[in-house]
DNA sequence: CCAGACGTTGTT
DNA sequence: GTCTGG
DNA sequence: CCAGACGTTGTT
DNA sequence: GTCTGG
């Protein structure tokens, strides 16, 4: 989930946002620093906001607010590897109940490395005529045959949570320090359940959320887990071309609703299916404000920490189970190939593939 | 004590 | 960095 | 996340 | 089918 994003703004305007926000920016990247678009994928360096202590260390005095460019895909300072990108393994997402388990690679982070991705909308892909884009308890969503109609998720002026990593770990051939990023997910909600079992964390801007995940005097601790929520609002929702599939593709188009002839028919089972388009033909996504947001939030009333949470947190538990089971199984034998980890996964015995012949 | 692992999604 | 297994 | 590639020996 | 690169 959230394997793809977008955030079209140069450097500079992305920090000007932030300020309209409520968001202090004392610093930012060059444009040249970091690349904006429509279609940001895993590697990519972009935007990433945090705070940075003040000299005193922790609490309010000199905390400065930064934005950095940073890499998503996050690498642990502390890997011995060689500095190969490719060779640690896919954390370009981050569980929040991986969060929440006090043991595995994040807890060496989440006390003092917590960030803020900052993004207009992500996609989502919707796998061909096919209904569970992932999860047991999804509902049937009988779409698209062959052609993939692609769903983006706008969340225009909203950020998503995450970790940054500021990388000694990776180090270039310049000696140059990299900092990484990954997107924390939690369960869908009920918006998207139809869509995917996941979704990215999203917080509102400006919001005293933010400001507690990002202050550097607070360890980890079940306020910063509270924050890690399901999405609570109602976002935007529509298919939009599949060209964004292919990452060398960028155009203003993907984040505009897709509404061809051809693709009617498909859009119709898209959201007859379940998804709530908000919008299906206007020229461009909606853009709501602060105090849309807010009133939206009242009317929603509930605390968000266990009402929304227990509702939707019902389902991944068995999967849960299944992952940590698989992975123990995987890592008993060090050094196996590919192959064998994944016959091994499967409880199988691993196939012999090939031979010589004569 | 040291050595070794540390992940997610989606598939069946 | 921090936990688990030996 | 999807798209695209998926090999070796020996030559320049 | 499965891994790598973007």
């Amino acid at each position: 989930m959230c394997g793809r994003y977008a955030l079209a703004y140069p450097a500079h305007d992305v920090g000007r946002r932030l300020i309209e926000d409520g968001m202090p920016v004392d610093e930012a990247p060059g444009d040249g620093d970091v690349q904006p678009g429509y279609n940001i994928a895993p590697g990519h360096v972009e935007p990433v906001y945090r705070a940075i202590p003040g000299a005193a260390g922790g609490g309010g005095a000199g905390v400065r607010y930064v934005l950095g460019a940073m890499k998503w895909g996050l690498i642990p300072s502390w890997t011995k590897r060689s500095p190969d990108y490719s060779s640690f393994p896919k954390t370009i997402n981050c569980r929040d109940d991986s969060l929440f388990e006090n043991k595995g690679m994040w807890t060496s982070m989440k006390h003092k490395k917590r960030c803020i991705v900052v993004a207009q909308g992500f996609y989502e892909w919707l796998k061909k005529g096919n209904e569970k884009a992932g999860c047991p308890p999804s509902p049937p969503l009988s779409i698209c045959s062959s052609d993939n109609p692609r769903s983006h998720i706008s969340l225009s002026e909203k950020t998503t949570s995450c970790y940054a990593w500021p990388g000694s770990g990776i180090v270039s051939s310049t000696t140059e320090k990299v900092y990484t990023y990954t997107i924390i997910t939690t369960t869908a909600n009920k918006q998207l359940s139809s869509l995917h079992c996941r979704m990215p964390v999203i917080l509102e801007n400006g919001s005293a959320e933010i400001r507690a995940w990002l202050d550097p005097a607070t360890t980890w601790n079940t306020t910063l887990q509270t924050l890690l929520q399901p999405y609570r609002l109602e976002l935007e929702v529509y298919p939009v071309v599949k060209d964004v599939g292919n990452v060398r593709n960028n155009s203003p188009t993907f984040i505009v609703p897709l509404d061809s002839k051809d693709n009617k028919a498909n859009i119709k089972n898209f959201f007859t299916a379940g998804a709530k388009p908000t919008h299906v033909s206007s020229a461009a996504p909606i853009k709501r404000t602060r105090e849309e947001f807010e009133t939206a939030a009242e009317k929603d009333a509930s605390p968000p920490s266990k009402a929304v949470k227990m509702e939707d947190s019902e389902q991944p538990t068995p999967r849960m189970r299944m992952r940590s089971a698989t992975s123990n199984l995987a890592n008993k034998k060090s050094p196996a190939s590919p192959a064998v980890k994944r016959a091994v996964k499967r409880d199988q015995t691993p196939r012999i593939t090939s031979f010589f012949t004569k």
